[in-house]
DNA sequence: GCATAAAATGTAATCGTTTACATTTGCCTA
DNA sequence: TAGGCAAATGTAAACGATTACATTTTATGC
């Protein structure tokens, strides 16, 4: 492998010239830059990216940990992080994980090992038992949350997400509005605080009011489509049958929507559905799902520039709570209940 | 931060008797063993990354070089991946890419760079001009493809995936079985091989009869929902219309038959449809969606292990394709067709 | 043409590990 | 107890870049 030694060699000069030549080009004359430049094409010299940040102490990578890469909801946020990244000149470096305590202790390490100069969390923090990241100020690389909430019992972490408990209230007071009162709601695993989050906003809309209190009633839709489905079965046995159920994400709703029509129900005649997250596949479901859109793309980018001030500028490390705008999307999967 | 100096100077022993301690235990005494670990305990020690993987000239990384991530099928080889380089010890770094000149270059630069130990690419290779690839003996580190073909005027690389071709023709054929004459195929980007091959094998298809051979029509989907619903629009105004539609991947298929129900024609009664991938939307479409079965996590996990094998034994570098089989998934989106 | 400042270049230390080689220690046998 | 061998440890040189500091070259003003 060719090294800056031998580039050096080659040009005549020292390799602290060649390194300048790449790296501040404007502190070398024209004539040894000319020289320089030759040599680094005649041998293909590229820069050991090993050594390099080794020595600056720097990767110029940002590791993303997310719950599953294959969520379409994820994957628009990792799309804005990816293009904010790229034009930071930065590498962005995924790790899927269902935060477990066992991974929670990867990431410590990743942390102090230094591989990666920040940290995205596009996940919840509940069992994040670690230490390493109650406090702001003994924090090795900057951290940011995207997406989900902080666990109340931590220390705050810088994040950016949306007001999950306000849209799913707007969700559920869109379904009374529209007559419902028996609506169920298809959560997401105990783990994950921003299904919880959503939970809460649907109990915070169904309990406003005598009417509909009574019928609260949540299943665990595991964040799939056939936990969805199964949740959807056990909802549509009981009776009085729901005339409406929300859904925590727009993957279980089409799970739901599934489910439905294969018992011979229809959507929205029978029961209407709500989705959450707004993903691409939304429009194009029989009927077209009514969900709640969340500005994917930007809370990506809004997360990686975070991120990045607090790289670029250790003392910026803040620990706010970024709030993004979120918006009801009306289509065709909720119908006027009249009994 | 501390380093592998404080810890030695703790237990009072020397720094390569801590490494040893920590990359081969066997070779130091139990004695010491102990007071390095406790050493290692009470300074919260973690050796540098970065440090480590300059010396050693091995990152542990594998690169995964991807078209999207947001595709389903993507996400269910990178699985496979993920998996296996989990149990391997490996971390895997996803690059984004719709393979233009430009990434070929970074490609390229990021082999030599050596910033990862292997290359899997989940991508087409037809603009590929860089030279790097060509020979197998220079290659820096060990590339291996999957799912793609490689184009024919490159030295052949390492592959695993199905025989697209012959998955094709085998759909096609099986639309001819069911008496449709009139079948149209909608295509990706010219610049996916992958789905080249797939076009090729329906035009096998068609072309074996006279019957059928004076039906063939293409028309580019864009790999897209949108760009599908666009292709089947412009099918669909054609006379004769088409009785079935062949779609190179399953996302496309769901794009083509929401644009079938909006122009209030029924799937399968009218039209039948037929996808590829079997993505897990697959069976909760409506109709749930005929399409080919591949074995997305195996070959992502076999892919690996290719990648893996060269990188620990260079001289293994060999340039076989390896098929995997895939199997055609009969539900309901095609209906026998009688005029 | 000289003094001086500024620009360009070179020298060498450094980052934290690993590891070849040298040295010491411990153990066993005769 | 000496001799010899193996096991354990230490010493110091890498790995390839960056960079503070020292030195040389060039440019400027008079």
């Amino acid at each position: 492998m060719v090294s800056i030694n031998h580039v050096a060699e080659i040009a005549g000069v020292s390799n602290a010239t060649v390194s300048r030549c790449i790296n501040d080009p404007l502190k070398v004359s024209k004539r040894t830059r000319a020289k320089v430049q030759s040599a680094i094409a005649d041998t293909g010299y590229t820069a050991n990216t090993l050594a390099r940040s080794f020595r600056r102490g720097k990767t110029n990578m940002i590791m993303v940990v997310i719950p599953s890469v294959g969520d379409p909801f994820f994957t628009l946020v990792m799309e804005g992080i990816r293009a904010a990244a790229k034009r930071c000149g930065y590498t962005i470096m995924i790790n899927e994980t269902q935060l477990s305590d066992l991974n929670a202790d990867e990431i410590g390490a990743m942390m102090v090992s230094r591989q990666a100069d920040g940290i995205i969390l596009l996940a919840s923090l509940s069992p994040f038992g670690n230490a390493m990241l109650s406090g702001t100020s003994n924090r090795p690389i900057p951290i940011v949350i995207g997406c989900e909430t902080v666990s109340s019992d931590l220390a705050s972490l810088p994040s950016v997400h949306i007001d999950n408990v306000g849209a799913a209230k707007e969700a559920t007071e869109y379904l009374i509005s529209q007559g419902h009162r028996n609506v169920s709601f298809i959560s997401g695993p105990e783990s994950s605080l921003l299904t919880k989050d959503r939970e809460y906003g649907y109990l915070k809309g169904m309990l406003a009011s005598k009417t509909t209190s009574e019928y609260v009633q949540i299943e665990d839709g595991g964040m799939s489509i056939h936990g969805s489905a199964k949740a959807t079965r056990k909802l549509l046995s009981q009776r009085p049958r729901p005339t409406a159920i929300f859904c925590a994400n727009d993957e279980m709703a089409m799970g739901a929507i599934h489910e439905i029509k294969n018992q011979g129900l229809s959507v929205p005649g029978d029961i209407s559905v709500i989705g959450f997250d707004d993903i691409r596949y939304a429009e194009i479901t029989d009927p077209p799902l009514t969900t709640i859109y969340q500005p994917a793309e930007e809370i990506g980018e809004r997360v990686f520039y975070r991120v990045l001030r607090s790289i670029e500028d250790a003392g910026a490390d803040d620990d706010m709570a970024e709030i993004v705008p979120h918006k009801l999307i009306i289509r065709k999967s909720v119908k006027k209940f009249e009994r």
